[in-house]
DNA sequence: GCGGGACGA
């Protein structure tokens, strides 16, 4: 069965809360091993400054090199904070650099050879002497930094028994300075960019006109080549002056003088006193500041150093908790503070924060659970949302408020960060507030389009992959498919595709990713990519903004993703392909220029993109089911939802429809206002029906089974992994657990491993406690369950058809059992589902059966007899599918 | 006969 239930082992670090935990009792040993780690660390900093200087000196870098190398080196800031599990950079380098030495040799003497006696145009000629020379100059660099750079294997910062914080975020900042320390040394930094470049235009042309179908190997790769248009270039972002004072703080005596003199390289540390002013001058600024500008770093520090934190806290909202975890770390090492104490972050399940915390960094949803508590933010003087521009349902319900708040807070201050793209429209939306430009540092981007629309696009997407495996300069391959099947069926005819080319290619790994996918076969992507291969990954939206992987160079994208959407009139999501937008097709096309300059080939034509596709994705709040938002709304007092400033409304009938099921829910009364009922499920961070679920149990004593279940219903269908190749075994795991066929809900009773699912327990058995809910165990009896359940879940009623199809009970509509059901072959007369899903037929997912006279009785505001008369039962035998 | 991705005092 291991293997089968997918381990959500988030990292979690150990809580470090209350400031009274290390002030006065942290042991003297761990206060001397401290401070010979801080020794130790100094040290190697002054001698790698020293070293680096002298380098500098020696090469008498010019200006522009200079530059070139500086943007290199802040250009690994925010993957070092995005990529903790990142292995060392510089081996991989190395390497890399090797390989392409190796390769480049290889393709001048394949060519010579090939070439022989054939009368090259001068064109060709021409490129074949830019090889040459790329080879000169490559050999030529890596026989100096060999003795030059000293590589240091990845620490193992993860040890057994729980997580070491404190010396896994010190490796990640070591290793940011020793990118950027090595990053210094490379004289070449700028010409790196013209090689890649021409190495790129060169083995292009060659590969796909004359040389490689001279072979009968690559036949079957170009057989059906794919013919792309060089359309655009992404420009890397320019800034137009050097700032030298890195160079002149070399000499820094402590590593937190040298994390200081690296802010100052930030792109926005030259706007830090214009920023500060329209801070002080305005109270809401839109701040667009582009990957690698610092803002999420500094824009917080600068406001401490301001004195904003004397009157309140500074709170920064993230849409993902790793990156609140992760940027706080770093910040309070630039502090020079220990995390928790005056920088700290919040997020589901960890609180790291005391209350000396000045500077909070959290997820977006943290923030509007606080105003929960405190509707007002009084605790804050400014609050910075940033990613604003991912417009997750969270950020936008907190505009919402936020914007409501500042009217008559005008000492709060706003800043809300975004991208280019939607700066106007977030301005707009807060009554025309200034808009604050910082420049990004980034590399840039070829786009190549198709020159016809492309049929079948994951067929496209591999041969282009294989095309650009065999005719590009090594780099990493970034594939963008719509779903896990899609990823393994690509998988599989790569795999197949390689065979039949042999040992003529390369060697081509392939790394599956998607959120699916047991956390231990997620780390294969971030494996370096050994000597002489090349990483292709075939990754989900995931690669779109949650991680960042190394090495990419080059990104395919078919232009397209899955999106849920939600029919507010049936109840019923639905997962679609669909086009993707401008927006997250350009964002797709930025991964490929992280480390350096990259290309980004569309499966879709320039009239396709320019014509065809949507400027910004649908905002998630358009499409989702609003039932815990209106909750939410309610509880904070704002009564007229259909009149909430939103930025972009929902459409009415979701909002009617959450209503409606409030009421129904008994969580609102006539007058729309929120009951006892309603306030004690708003507690809850889960679903209304969930919510309300638990709050039943009280009455019939099973609460403890019951906050079971709600936690598992709540972290989904991503409980059970199901590989292509193991699908029946998988199945047969699942199944076990239908023993009895007690029905879906109870069946998760029996799953009890998953540490998420528990996290999530635990939660719920302490705000069990807060709203005064006995936690109580009532193993044995079912009906009890069941009937709790049901008060959650009523008005998800369905009855069994003749035909074994089954219809809605309020909203009449035939579904079906879905067939990972434990009740799919059973089929009893009465069943309450917990969501519909449409997918290839309208499904009730998680199903249990009832008995219809407990919508009677449970629910009679809702259900009447005549509801639930059976008129079909004197058709059906008797007995059959009733209820135990 | 079946899964985009986040997120929650």
């Amino acid at each position: 069965m291991a293997g089968i239930f997918r381990g959500q082992e988030e990292r979690r670090v150990k809580r470090r809360t209350s400031s009274d935990d290390d002030d006065g009792s942290e042991s003297e040993e761990e206060m001397k091993r401290d401070q010979r780690e801080r020794e130790q660390l100094e040290k190697n900093l002054r001698e790698r400054d020293a070293a680096s200087t002298r380098k500098l000196t020696e090469q008498k870098l010019s200006k522009k090199e200079e530059e070139e190398a500086i943007r290199r080196s802040m250009a690994m800031e925010e993957d070092d904070i995005h990529t903790l599990r990142e292995v060392s950079r510089q081996e991989y380098l190395k390497k890399r650099e090797q390989k392409k030495l190796e390769e480049i040799r290889d393709d001048i003497e394949d060519e010579q050879y090939l070439f022989e006696g054939v009368k090259l145009s001068e064109k060709e000629q021409r490129e074949m002497g830019y090889k040459k020379q790329i080879f000169e100059l490559l050999k030529k660099r890596t026989e100096e930094t060999d003795d030059a750079t000293e590589y240091r294997m990845p620490d193992a910062y993860d040890q057994e028994g729980g997580v070491n914080q404190e010396k896994r975020f010190s490796v990640a900042i070591q290793r940011y300075r020793d990118n950027a320390a090595g990053e210094k040394m490379n004289p070449f930094a700028e010409q790196e960019a013209w090689e890649d470049h021409q190495i790129g235009k060169a083995t292009l042309k060659f590969g796909s006109k004359n040389k490689k179908q001279m072979s009968d190997d690559y036949q079957f790769v170009f057989e059906d080549q794919i013919a792309f248009i060089n359309a655009s270039v992404m420009d890397g972002d320019k800034f137009d002056e050097l700032q030298t004072e890195l160079h002149e703080q070399s000499e820094a005596q402590s590593a937190l003088e040298k994390l200081q003199a690296d802010r100052k390289t930030l792109p926005i540390y030259r706007y830090r006193d214009e920023l500060l002013k329209a801070v002080h001058d305005h109270q809401v600024l839109v701040i667009v500041g582009e990957t690698g500008s610092g803002k999420t770093t500094q824009i917080p520090q600068y406001l401490h150093e301001a004195g904003y934190t004397k009157r309140g806290k500074v709170g920064c909202t993230q849409p993902r908790r790793v990156a609140a975890m992760s940027v706080a770390a770093r910040v309070s090492q630039e502090m020079g503070v220990k995390l928790g104490h005056e920088v700290g972050y919040s997020i589901r399940f960890e609180d790291c924060t005391s209350e000396k915390t000045v500077l909070k960094y959290m997820t977006d949803g943290m923030l509007l659970r606080e105003f929960l508590g405190e509707p007002d933010l009084a605790g804050y003087s400014v609050v910075m949302v940033d990613e604003a521009h991912e417009r997750t349902l969270s950020t936008d319900i907190l505009f919402g408020l936020v914007k409501d708040i500042a009217r008559f807070r005008p000492d709060l201050k706003l800043l809300i960060s975004s991208a280019t793209l939607d700066a106007e429209k977030f301005s707009d939306y807060f009554d025309s507030a200034p808009i604050f430009k910082i420049p990004g540092r980034r590399y840039p981007v070829e786009i190549h389009y198709t020159k016809a629309p492309e049929a079948d696009y994951l067929d496209a997407a591999i041969v282009t992959a294989l095309q650009i495996h065999v005719t590009q300069s090594p780099g990493d391959i970034l594939v963008f498919l719509t779903g896990q099947e899609e990823i393994e069926t690509a998988e599989e005819i790569m795999k197949h595709r390689i065979r039949g080319l042999g040992t003529k290619i390369a060697e081509l790994i392939i790394c599956p990713i998607y959120a699916n996918l047991p956390t231990e076969l997620q780390a294969k992507i971030f494996e370096p990519t050994p000597e002489g291969a090349r990483k292709v990954v075939l990754a989900t939206n995931i690669a779109e903004t949650s991680l960042t992987i190394d090495g990419i160079k080059y990104v395919i994208d078919p232009g397209f993703c899955k999106m849920k959407s939600y029919n507010p009139r049936t109840g019923m999501e639905s997962l679609l392909v669909t086009p993707i937008s401008k927006a997250s097709a350009n964002q797709r096309a930025g991964r490929s220029g992280r480390t350096g300059p990259g290309k980004c080939f569309r499966l879709y034509t320039a009239y396709n993109y320019y014509n065809d596709l949507d400027d910004n994705t649908v905002p998630e709040i358009q499409r989702t089911n609003l039932a815990n938002v209106v909750l939410m709304l309610k509880s904070l007092g704002i009564h007229d939802l259909l009149h909430f400033d939103f930025m972009d409304p929902p459409p009415s009938e979701a909002l009617l429809k959450s209503l409606e099921l409030l009421f129904a829910l008994s969580a609102l009364n006539k007058l729309g206002e929120l009951t006892k009922v309603g306030r004690r499920m708003a507690e809850f961070p889960l679903d209304p029906m969930l919510s309300k679920m638990i709050v039943a149990s009280e009455k019939y004593k099973c609460s403890d089974e019951i906050i079971s279940i709600a936690s598992m219903l709540s972290i989904g269908n991503s409980i059970f992994y199901r590989p292509k190749d193991k699908q029946v075994h998988a199945d047969n795991a699942r199944m076990n657990f239908h023993a009895g066929n007690v029905g879906d809900h109870i069946a998760l009773l029996k799953v009890r491993s998953m540490k998420r699912a528990r996290d999530i327990r635990d939660q719920l058995e302490g705000l069990l406690e807060r709203v005064e809910i006995e936690l109580v165990s009532n193993p044995n009896d079912f009906e009890a369950v069941k009937k709790s359940i049901t008060s959650g879940f009523f008005p998800h009623s369905a009855r069994l058809q003749k035909n074994g199809s089954y219809r809605t009970v309020k909203h009449p509509q035939t579904v079906h059992i879905h067939p990972s059901s434990g009740l799919a072959q059973v089929l009893p007369r009465w069943v309450v589902y917990h969501e519909l899903v449409l997918t290839t037929k309208e499904y009730m997912r998680q199903v249990t059966e009832l008995k219809p006279e407990w919508l009677v009785e449970i629910a009679p505001h809702y259900y009447q007899l005549k509801d639930v008369e059976d008129s079909t039962s004197k058709k059906m035998p008797r007995g059959e599918g009733r209820a135990s």
